[in-house]
DNA sequence: ATATATTTTCAGAAAATATTGAAAGTTTAA
DNA sequence: TTAAACTTTCAATATTTTCTGAAAATATAT
């Protein structure tokens, strides 16, 4: 399979902000690819085109699917798996966040959680510490309940806080 | 210096949350060393604290400086170099927006404009191809101003977003 | 000036992460 | 069934990232 210019780029472009986003390079070239791609691929086309291993290709086609970023589609006349990338940015956006909250954020809450009960443990008297520990647990429950929000939100909640803030 | 459990505890969690934020472990975990600290740490002080290398620290510290998140303190009648780490979260979290918005997202709205390039070059005529890169920018660039305004913000403009849009 | 204290650099080592490829496992069609 | 088509697994390997430590550079005191 050819690509153009446009699309290699395109490729190219996504790998390198998947990487910055917890994804792996691969992982978010072959979302790229099936992004880019009109009609859905086959664990080969995506081999072939990316130069990369059938083992790698299917490891990373498999986390794809599992956090809803792609699709297994069956053509019928054809035993082979084909996969499928959903387009829709604002969906695309939204799995990433809620893979990343429950991944990432709540984790941490967990964490705070733990922190304040060893500081009551100890008998820890250091009140900038235990405000720096409350600061922290505030702004990650902000965030948190920014996420959720956006994870369980359409476009145009996105567009309102644009438009409505700025 | 020996640090109390709830001590060590949070920056094991600054470490790992740093790790999934573009922020490498040490440069977290020293990060939240200088958080936790009452008072300003010289070099001699992490390295021991954290069992890093003289160089680790170094270099972490200098990046952790020109992030803005830490300030080299001069204690008078001692030649080292003292650090401390800003501790407002909201100074903190804005900082790390800053770099990580000219870092990423300019590079990437850069790179979607030599894509349009490029398939106005090649003639591209995937009608579908140029509507998901024409999303993607525009969801990029509406990132990026919300990024904006975050950076230029003071703690209650994020406070009234979580307010009025939730 | 010279010795001492402190910081910085950077080549090589170590650790962490990603990738391969071949063998084992499944599924399907006849 | 069984054999071909296809997918999955995983130990070995390669790559990337991070860390070390000692040497070089810089700053300060006498």
């Amino acid at each position: 399979m050819k690509l153009t210019e446009s699309q290699e780029k395109f490729i190219q472009t996504w790998g390198v902000l998947g990487g910055n986003w917890g994804i792996n390079k691969t992982m978010a070239q072959i979302h790229a690819l099936l992004m880019a791609s009109p009609t859905p691929l086959c664990t080969e086309d995506m081999m072939e085109t990316l130069t990369i291993s059938r083992g790698n290709t299917n490891m990373n086609v498999r986390v794809l699917v599992e956090w809803g970023l792609v699709t297994k589609e069956m053509l019928s006349g054809d035993r082979k798996d084909y996969y499928a990338a959903k387009k829709d940015i604002w969906v695309i956006a939204r799995q990433i966040a809620k893979q990343r909250k429950s991944r990432e954020l709540e984790p941490v809450l967990n964490s705070l959680q733990e922190i304040k009960a060893a500081m009551a443990k100890e008998g820890n008297t250091d009140k900038a510490f235990a405000k720096q520990v409350e600061d922290i647990e505030d702004f990650t429950l902000k965030v948190d309940q920014m996420l959720t929000k956006f994870v369980d939100s359409d476009e145009s909640w996105f567009y309102k806080i644009v438009l409505k803030l700025m």
